[in-house]
Order: C-alpha cells, then structure tokens, then sequence
DNA sequence: CCATAAACCAATTTGAAATTGGTTGAATGC
DNA sequence: GCATTCAACCAATTTCAAATTGGTTTATGG
C-alpha cells in the first residue's frame, strides 16, 4: 500500500508515518519493524523520527516505544492499581492544583521556541473539527504545558494523572457534556493561558491555568441522570 | 529474650512489637514469621496490630508488609528511575505545591479524632530529643496530614515524593544544616499548621504550610563549602 | 461462643526475559 | 573520503510468572 518499488522520499516516509495506518492507539511500530515495512533502513528511518521528535509531532520514549499525537502513557505504578476506586471529583482535586503549578513554572521557565509552539497548539485546540480531534489537541496543548514547567518530577506526576485519566473511559462521558457554550468558554481560557505563558506572567499564567480546571471540573462533575 | 513460657499478656505483645527489635528498616517481620517468633497465633497476633494500627502507632499496607513508625515507602514506580538525577531543588519545587494543598484539604475534611492526633503528632516533634527522632517525628506529622486530606490520588503522589526524598541521602546533609535557630522556628510553624487544620481554616492551614515549606527548602538548599 | 488453625483471597514485590529506543563501530558503495 | 548501511551492543521499560504479605473465610475443638 505505502510500499514503493525504490526507496521512499524523506517526505513521503513522513506522510507515512505521521498517517496513522502504522499506529495502533497512537504507538508507532518498533523501529525494527517499521523499518522493515517501509523498507528502509533503520538509520534513515531514525533520522526520521529525529526530526519529528523536534518538531513535536511524535514522541519518543526510551523502552516504551515512539508515539503520535498523545505523549506516552505512563509506566504500571502503584497508581494502575487506584483506576478502579478513584473518582472523577478525586482526581480533578488533584489537577485542580497540580497544573495551575505547572503553568505558573512554565510561564517561569519556558523557552522562546517552546511557548511559539504552545501557541499553536493552543490553535489547534480552537480549530478542532469534532470533538474526539478536541481531545486530542487539548491533551497535548496540557502535556506541553507540563513539559515547559521544566521538572521531572512535576512531569511524572502529571503523566500519572493523566494516564489515571485515560484509564477510565470518562472521556465518553465527557464528550456528551461538552456542549457548545462550554467549548467557547474552555476555548476563550486555553488563550488566556497560552498568552499569559508566553508573556511570562507566572501569577496570571497559574490563576487562567486554575479559573480552566474549575470548569473543567464543573464539566465532568455534572450529574448524568 | 523475649519469650516467656507462658503466652504473653497483651500489653507484653505491644511492647514487643514497638520495641523495635523484631522490625529492620522501620519495617516488622511478616505477620507468619512474627506470630511464630513471639509465639502466639496469627489471630491474636493480627488482633493486637489491628488496635495499634487504629491508634495510628502501626502502618499496613497489602502485599507490602507492617511498619512501625515510617509510614510505608513506595512500590517501584516511575519515580525509582528519577532519584539520580533528581535535584534537592526539584523536589522541593513539587513539595511547595503539594504540601500546601494537602493541608488545607485536611482542614477541611479531617474528622475530630484525626486533629487529635495531628496535635499529638506535632507535640511529638517539639519534644524530640536528638535530631534523628525529631525526623522521624516530623515525618510522621507531614504523612497524617496527607492522610487527613482523603484523596488517595493526593496521598498516593505525596508518598512517592516522600521516597523520592528518601532514596537519596539528603537527610544526612539536612540534619547537619538544621541548626538551633532553624529549629526553633521550624517548631513555631510545625504548631502554627496543627493549629490552623484544627481549626479548619483552609487558607491558614495552607499558608502555614507554604511557609513551612519555603523554610524547609532553604534549609535544604543551602550550600556545604 | 470463642480461640485456634488452616486454607484461601487479594495486593504487592521481585526478578528474569523480552521489547524498545539509543549508540557505537565496522563494512559497504559511491 | 564520505555518507550509507548493517550489525552488534547498551540502556530504559514493559511483561509475566512466582513468591511474599496482609486480609478473609472456613473448619475444628474447647
């Protein structure tokens, strides 16, 4: 199908890559047999996934496996074993201060290039088609945020959270809620964040980051009788 | 030595245990090696530990073992990878945020008997006579009011913190850097956070902490020449 | 009814093997 | 020469079964 009788172009291995019909819930195949399927070298193909991975297109993990839109998952903590007993209103408690954290050392820290690229995830948040592409620009525009706060441990945390999250299938949920009015406002609130990350302000970047949670929590907390 | 040929009264059960002697590491002998070691039953056994564990002077955990006074460490998670090339700044970044939050929940959801204790808890810092029984003393306070807090997410996060911290020698370091004058206001604020979740005042409770947590992490980053 | 003992259940840890991205260096081809 | 390819190896992570540990139930005997 993606196969050709000579040896792809750089672009055509992109296309091929970042086109999904090599993935499988957002993990790439190993780069051994990714390569064996393009047929092409292992060398060219990390090459490859080099540039992507600074393009922020992909994400890459050391013993875990390279990745599409979502970041990684997280690695079986202690946490996996929460899933099952933990709540919705448990875990937004948690973002509910962990992220507003995050924004505020992001704002901090983050470099020039970092907070061009935030913007245009933020972008990618606004201009999203359907939901299930909302989702999935929203995660990474959050994931990104936790990236730029320039701590490791914040980061794992954060990841925790987040696969804690994925884990139950609130999103279905959450989906079904999402309605209109609630899309412009979150929309309106990842701006103000955005802009208040790449200005540097830590207090105003951590308090838009906050005001977001609490309607995101009010969002997914809604009864569904 | 402290085996009698008759069995033992149950007050001689709990001062085996406390004392110290059938435990390594904080940690006591599994429950069926224990039982057989002090000579009584399981039953029995597990009847003694289950009213120390109520009076908070015994920690359990599953498949993980009983404590004595530390609280149980952590399951190797993501965070065992982290602990080299964490930094003591690092971690104190994430305790500013985390500790704050978890005392102001416990303010406001901690029951009558869990304040009682934290008084005492705190109490126990104060009078301690050497610095290795005052770390132990202060660990043991931060840990209930994480408890106190009710989200298992949040005590989850903060225990993996907590054996971050520990996986590294910093106490040894941390011990040295405690001085008298630190100590003395290192008490002040220790008082200042029982008081403030004894009272169930959110916002006191949470800036006592934050506080608490700025003179902590100067303490700590401080440099040896 | 209570204490004991044994068996079983459930959560966790442990450790070896497999998988994956990352790195190096020799061989190859132009 | 120089870049590409290939192979082997390194390092981080996952996976999976076995062992360990606290928790629970059941049967037994006083």
């Amino acid at each position: 199908m993606v196969v050709k009788e000579a040896s792809l172009t750089t672009q055509e291995l992109r296309n091929a890559i970042l086109g999904g019909s090599l993935a499988k819930d957002g993990r790439l195949m190993s780069e051994r047999v990714l390569a064996q399927t393009l047929q092409v070298t292992r060398s060219r193909l990390r090459g490859v996934l080099d540039d992507l991975a600074r393009e922020g297109l992909v994400f890459r993990r050391h013993g875990q496996g390279t990745f599409l839109q979502p970041p990684p998952a997280q690695a079986p903590s202690r946490l996996d074993g929460l899933a099952r007993r933990v709540s919705p209103a448990a875990l937004m408690e948690v973002r509910l201060e962990l992220e507003p954290a995050l924004a505020a050392l992001a704002a901090e820290r983050g470099s020039a290039s970092d907070k061009a690229r935030l913007l245009r995830l933020m972008e990618d948040t606004l201009i999203a088609p359907d939901l299930q592409s909302y989702e999935r620009a929203d995660d990474i525009f959050h994931y990104k945020i936790a990236e730029m706060a320039g701590n490791e441990v914040f980061l794992t945390l954060f990841e925790e959270i987040r696969s804690l999250r994925q884990a139950k299938d609130w999103t279905e949920a959450r989906q079904a809620k999402l309605g209109e009015e609630n899309m412009t406002a979150v929309s309106t609130q990842h701006s103000a964040i955005a802009n208040a990350i790449c200005a540097g302000s830590t207090s105003a970047a951590r308090t838009a980051m906050y005001e977001h949670m609490q309607q995101v929590r009010s969002v997914v907390l809604t009864e569904t009788p």
